[in-house]
DNA sequence: GCCAACGTTGGC
DNA sequence: GCCAACGTTGGC
């Protein structure tokens, strides 16, 4: 099993709003981004995801989701009145993939970046590099673990 | 709201 | 293929 850290803004879909959809599953549409969607395409249904709250005060890892559904094509991205429209995109040259995620667990408390930054266990993860910005990216078993046991802790 | 870092676009 | 200009991300 792979894991992952998916982030999203809160003001646009947070870990509640996956809460409170149908099955408590949604679709990852709208990742624009090559690399990110790469690492989409590489999911297996069962990885497990860090779900990470960007853009937010403060940002931070607010729970675990599972892929219940593995890459296939964003309709979003050739939807012109959709946010995540690419003219590029058509249902014949979809270029843009999603998967499905349902929740599996709203962490106790989240785990906010800068204790992230702080527990030696995690330096080397790719959300804590300099001008990191990929929506999508893959995270260790043991950076995995590490946050979970973060999560459960007092703060 | 600012701005550093990064990705993409397009002229040449 | 280079690279300047531009747009976006996301922490602060």
């Amino acid at each position: 099993m792979q894991h992952w850290l998916m982030k999203s803004e809160p003001e646009v879909f947070s870990i509640r709003d996956l809460a409170k959809s149908p099955r408590k599953t949604t679709h990852w549409e709208g990742v624009r981004n090559y690399q990110a969607r790469n690492f989409l395409r590489a999911m297996k249904k069962g990885d497990r995801a860090l779900f990470y709250h960007s853009n937010a005060a403060p940002p931070g890892v607010a729970g675990v989701v599972e892929i219940v559904r593995e890459a296939y094509p964003d309709p979003t991205a050739w939807d012109r009145k959709s946010d995540y429209h690419d003219p590029k995109a058509s249902p014949e040259n979809p270029i843009w993939s999603m998967v499905d995620v349902k929740l599996v667990q709203v962490f106790p408390r989240e785990v906010p970046l800068d204790e992230l930054r702080g527990a030696k266990a995690l330096a080397g993860m790719e959300l804590l590099r300099r001008g990191s910005r990929l929506s999508v990216t893959p995270v260790t078993a043991a950076e995995f673990r590490t946050i979970e046991q973060l999560a459960a802790k007092r703060a």
